[in-house]
DNA sequence: TCGGGCGCTAACTATTCGTAAGTACCTACC
DNA sequence: GGTAGGTACTTACGAATAGTTAGCGCCCGA
């Protein structure tokens, strides 16, 4: 009777949702937003810390991330526009997960560049 | 002198790394392969487990999780041919972090189910 | 002998992505 | 006063990426 999803089944919801959260850009911009410990970060400030990013792909990813329930969207009715997003309670748990993942990664990045130059080596003699 | 990457700067190796790890298909193969306790899964086990991946996309998505060096491929030379994957030491932590954060959202569908229907509701009275 | 499974690969197509521009308004500078 | 720049986006289009289909050589069970 419980509702559980399931990652592994195509047509579970859950699946879009942790494309959302674990995507390219959906993972950075929760990152970023968990940096200054669940602060307000604008859209411009957010397109220059999340490097190479368009304006589109943030917008469209922010709004994926909003409409998820993982962030918060706060728009100031001021000139010039001013629209400040945060963290929600959910977004908050999801962002502490990527970012010790990736935190772990970047600690390990001479790991993964040893193991990519072994497996080239090993595909170069082989051929 | 210390060596570390920034999944924020577009030019570090650490972002090819992290799409890899937790990228749509990528983390759900070592989610499967973390399943098993460290055992070792068949090509079509995998092709099979998560659904809707396409047998490109896993060989891609296994070429691209060796050659990183979070799973390890062997090769039996039998007829019919058969190939092991499993996890290496780096990827079962990768996997353990990617299964900790899949198991949260599945808990919490209903809290993104909620969240979902709570913008759908107010985009619509909007227009 | 016919279908199916094995682990891929190659060719083709649909979808998504990034790039560049436009929007409407304001500030600062020369 | 005219140009350059900043705000938060949206739209249009070409490029990259993902998915679909078919094929490979070999074997097994029906």
């Amino acid at each position: 009777m419980v509702v559980r999803g399931d990652v592994y089944d195509r047509n579970c919801p859950t699946r879009v949702i942790a494309n959302h959260a674990t995507g390219q850009w959906g993972s950075l911009v929760l990152g970023k937003l968990l940096d200054d410990g669940g602060g307000t970060k604008r859209f411009s400030e957010l397109r220059r810390e999340v490097s190479g990013i368009s304006e589109k792909m943030l917008a469209q990813t922010l709004q994926a991330l909003e409409r998820d329930g993982l962030v918060h969207r706060e728009v100031h009715p001021v000139i010039p526009p001013r629209v400040d997003y945060s963290l929600t309670a959910l977004g908050t748990h999801a962002a502490k997960q990527i970012s010790e993942l990736f935190g772990w990664i970047e600690e390990n990045l001479p790991s993964f560049m040893a193991a990519q130059d072994e497996y080239d080596a090993r595909r170069a003699e082989k051929v």
